[in-house]
RNA sequence: GGCCUUAUGGUCAAGGGGUUAAGACGCCACCCUCUCAAGGUGGAAUCACGAGUUCGAAUCUCGUUAAGGCUACCA
């Protein structure tokens, strides 16, 4: 028989991770075993319409490359496939259940029907058939409940939880079809899977509770219940330290919040096919036809998983390091609107830089922050794996500000000039190199070396700054304010004008 | 409260009677490097607790505890 799968989002107008992780072991189970997965949309809650809500679901699934069969939008043989559209169905299995005394009408108020705080009170389940007729003809409004045998057990069994059994006396009489004439989705979901012939219910662990409910539906129905492979709850760690289930709270946990903050969809998606599934192999990376290949009900884990943002980060760097550079580039243009102009300018050059260096694209501008934003800290100058303190710092900088200021700004003659400059004066290159990337950037950590950010900053504002840091440190050894000779610059007087005057500030 | 489920390092997790209790992320150290990052090497860190069964328990049983879920005319 031919495998069939489905992924029932409820259209709220994001795409929880769970909800994205639920439908993808939907897809992996179905097309690991060559089957069909098929969507369904389950809008039977009139109050929760939400506008494009649907359109949402959609677009998730085709950047995740989740391609379902069958689906509102791309047709089936079993449908109509949005709930609210199959209104007539549930009403007519709803009294077929009726009649076969599986089911009983309530013309209970919804507000009074609370006993003792479990469930309903059953008031209705032994109405008279006349009772029910006369209320119908006067056009009572009703409820079509449930009716669970009031003594035994329920027996079911999970493919991943195993069997489980409850005594019918723990579940209530739930409402099938409501006041509005549209079903729960207690009543839709096993309506809908027998219908669409839906062989394995993949779904969130929450539903366990109710699954004995509908073992007894699709006994009353006389149907085959379709098989169950129900999955652990992924979880987030609040601030107190406790874990609940993975919300908002917890960071971005839509999949759109991820894609806006930089993580790609596959490695997205990769990522959470790890959580409560483990492939029994040593492999973590897997394209998604890996994943298909790969994926058996035997690795899925029974125990909730932390949602681990710390992880996600290090398979997107994975994922980012493997794009080409170009299609970097491209992707990572929206991220670095906020950035100095020079970096534009220079990004074919330090979108280079920044590929190796960040976990995800919004990363990008924290770590080139410093082309506009230099507040100087000269206790960084001393560095004790150079033996640098600040006097030599000052020193090596002032050296070095005239050779910089009579060279050209590009990458190799900067570094070609360094490291000249080092071997003259016989000193290891990093001796060197930590004061002048220290003083152009502010920073002990930068997407480059010292000469890509003399580079990217530009001669004149990286002279300033190197003039900024030599008074600084002036100013830490008792000693006046820098002022370079009045030849140092051999080129361009008024830069030269605009530096000295900004040094008086 | 009742019912259901779960429990291996900080996190994801393998292991299902005898193991030095895998591996990955993160963390730390070292190497490499002009700084980071990347890469390489190494390290710290785990069987919730208590009984039982057994020659032997992380593994089986029971209990306890903790966590999560259900207990809606939400899904």
């Amino acid at each position: 028989m031919e495998v069939r799968t489905r992924f029932a989002p409820s259209p709220t107008g994001y795409m929880h991770i769970g909800n994205l992780r639920t439908a993808l072991f939907a897809f992996l189970f179905a097309k690991h075993h060559g089957g069909k997965f098929i969507l369904r949309i389950e809008d039977t809650d009139q109050k929760r319409y939400v506008e494009g809500a649907t359109d949402v679901i959609y677009s998730t699934l085709k950047i995740a490359h989740l391609k379902h069969d069958e689906g509102p939008d791309v047709g089936g043989d079993y449908g109509p496939y949005v709930q609210s559209e199959r209104k007539d169905i549930y009403q007519k299995y709803a009294k077929m259940l009726v009649e076969s005394g599986h089911a009983y009408y309530c013309f209970c108020d919804p507000d009074e029907k609370e006993d003792q705080g479990f469930g309903y009170n059953r008031h209705c389940r032994n109405l008279s058939k006349e009772e029910v007729e006369k209320n119908l003809s006067e056009g009572k409004p009703y409820v079509i409940r449930q009716k669970i045998p009031l003594t035994g057990t329920t027996t079911f069994h999970d493919e991943v939880y195993g069997t489980i059994t409850v005594e019918n006396e723990s579940l209530d009489d739930q409402v099938l079809l409501k006041r509005d004439g549209l079903p729960t989705y207690n009543f839709a979901n096993v309506v809908d899977d027998h219908l669409m012939n839906i062989t394995h219910v993949i779904r969130g662990k929450e539903y366990i509770s109710s699954t004995p409910k509908y073992q007894l539906l699709y006994e009353a129905f006389g149907w085959t219940p379709p098989k169950t492979i129900h999955l652990s709850t992924i979880m987030g760690r609040n601030e107190d330290g406790s874990v609940s289930k993975l919300s908002k709270r917890h960071g971005s946990v839509s999949f759109n919040n991820l894609l806006e903050e930089g993580y790609l969809s596959d490695a997205i998606v990769n990522y959470i096919s790890l959580l409560g599934w483990n492939p029994k192999s040593e492999q973590e990376i897997f394209t998604l036809d890996e994943l298909i290949k790969h994926f058996d009900v035997d690795g899925i884990v029974k125990s909730d998983a932390i949602f681990d943002y710390k992880k996600l980060d290090w398979f997107n760097a994975q994922y980012i390091q493997k794009l080409d550079h170009e299609t970097f580039k491209k992707a990572s243009m929206p991220y670095i609107k906020n950035l100095p102009k020079p970096l534009y300018d220079k990004w074919d050059f330090a979108s280079t830089l920044a590929q190796s260096r960040i976990n995800k694209f919004s990363d990008i501008e924290p770590l080139f922050a410093f082309l506009g934003d230099f507040k100087i800290d000269t206790s960084l100058f001393e560095n004790k794996k150079n033996k640098l303190d600040k006097l030599q710092s000052r020193n090596i900088l002032v050296k070095i500000f005239p050779l910089l200021a009579s060279t050209e700004f590009e990458v190799d003659k900067l570094n070609n000039l360094l490291a000249k400059y080092a071997e003259q004066e016989q000193m290891k290159i990093g001796k060197l190199m930590w004061p002048v990337r220290i003083a152009v950037t502010a920073h002990t950590v930068t997407p480059g070396g010292a000469a890509e950010m003399l580079y990217l900053l530009g001669k004149l504002e990286s002279l300033k700054r190197i003039g900024e840091s030599i008074t600084a440190l002036n100013i830490d050894l008792g000693e006046p304010p820098f002022t370079p000779e009045s030849n140092t610059f051999d080129e361009d007087e008024a830069a030269f004008m605009e530096y000295l005057l900004s040094l008086k500030k």
